[in-house]
DNA sequence: GTGCGATGTATCGCCGCGATACATCGCGAC
DNA sequence: GTCGCGATGTATCGCGGCGATACATCGCAC
């Protein structure tokens, strides 16, 4: 979770615990924390994998510094060779550890170094997981309606306003893809592995965010 | 947190473990799990702390039965009188701690046995701290918009989206509760202590959902 | 020249989650 | 009539994220 996350920001540039965790704010803090208390522990695991390297910047050049106050340098982390396949092989996998909850933004956030195959299997597998719940909660809801409290009624129908509003989201994402597929044939994964390819050269923008009628 | 929910569900009537987890599905499942890897942890600290007895039925009743199978009766829990003053005192907190992601669902689903005046002043605070996130994602977004990933982008105005939709819901939800405080008013918390009146009683159902343009 | 807010690294304890184990019960298929 | 299977029921374990906190440096304003 948080590992693609770091894999996905450092393969874009190498970075620094502070800056990485600015930049995770940025690209997912509508619906994640990740605070430090994560952050490091997993950069700690990562780099035992083997999956980054941190070039500790100052420290050796201000080697003369005063040692006993522990002068400490910025931490710059990159990816190694292992990292960027273990990014390829998280950003390729399109089961369901990609469209659950937790999970789904973090992919969706890295699509664009996503194959478009896998894309569209993501946004799909996430809207048959919310249409799922959604019926469950319904029939549920259709049950019970009528012992239930006023404000628990108002929770559970503004929740299912809620996924309806994302299955609706999901589908408009899904025809954009299929769209710009059509435009773009002879890429069924020709050569061997599949995934692996960082260019994901975006499709002709279509305008994006349906402005219609909300 | 799971402390709050089994207080408010124990409140209504006695239960045990694995009905309070169907319990806890039905009234929170839109937005919070509550597997039993937290639940029977949390039953056995309130127990500890006194706010819950388990009234276990079984195994008593069934003395006889083979002891070496380790015939298991069901656990009913209920409340003591501590944890209903507990109970209390967390319905009366108006806090961050009422209104945060996490928690306030789990306070608004106990809206029924919330005090009026904590109930506005809960709803308020959720939308201002709303707003204030609000506020922040869209000047970031804003400065860095250009130089965004088109998935990032959306990812993000989807987020923003669905800030706007819970703040127009919570003003809804407000006027509601200031209307219904105007139809009852010598409310103002007249005897001593607030917030421990179980009653609550609904006011006049105004026909909820506001079923107008979405 | 001093204080304060941003930058920067790191840890700790808490809590919730998913997976898993295991036992019982009621019921329908065969 | 029994066999299995899904619902009921209690419980644990390891993992991973979170908020709070500590502590150090740097640049700038007053």
């Amino acid at each position: 979770m948080l590992e693609l996350a770091v894999l996905g920001l450092l393969q874009e540039a190498p970075l620094h615990g502070y800056e990485l965790r600015q930049r995770l704010k940025a690209t997912l803090g509508t619906f994640r924390a990740f605070s430090y208390g994560s952050l490091y522990p997993t950069l700690r695991r990562m780099q035992a994998a083997g999956w980054i390297t941190h070039d500790d910047g100052d420290a050796t050049v201000v080697a003369d510094a005063p040692p006993l106050t522990g002068r400490r340098g910025k931490v710059v982390y990159k990816l190694t060779a292992e990292g960027k396949e273990r990014l390829a092989e998280l950003l390729s996998e399109a089961g369901p550890s990609a469209w659950e909850d937790e999970t789904f933004g973090v992919h969706f956030a890295f699509f664009g170094q996503t194959d478009p195959e896998v894309r569209v299997r993501i946004l799909e597998g996430r809207r048959s997981r919310l249409e799922e719940r959604r019926e469950g909660v319904r029939t549920s809801l259709a049950r019970t309606r009528s012992r239930l409290d006023r404000y628990t009624l108002q929770l559970q129908e503004h929740g299912l306003e809620s996924v309806d509003r994302e299955v609706r989201w999901l589908t408009e994402l899904i025809e954009t893809e299929r769209r710009s597929a059509r435009a773009r044939p002879a890429d069924p994964v020709p050569p061997g592995q599949a995934g692996t390819r960082p260019p994901s050269d975006v499709p002709p923008p279509p305008t994006a965010t349906g402005r219609g009628a909300p």
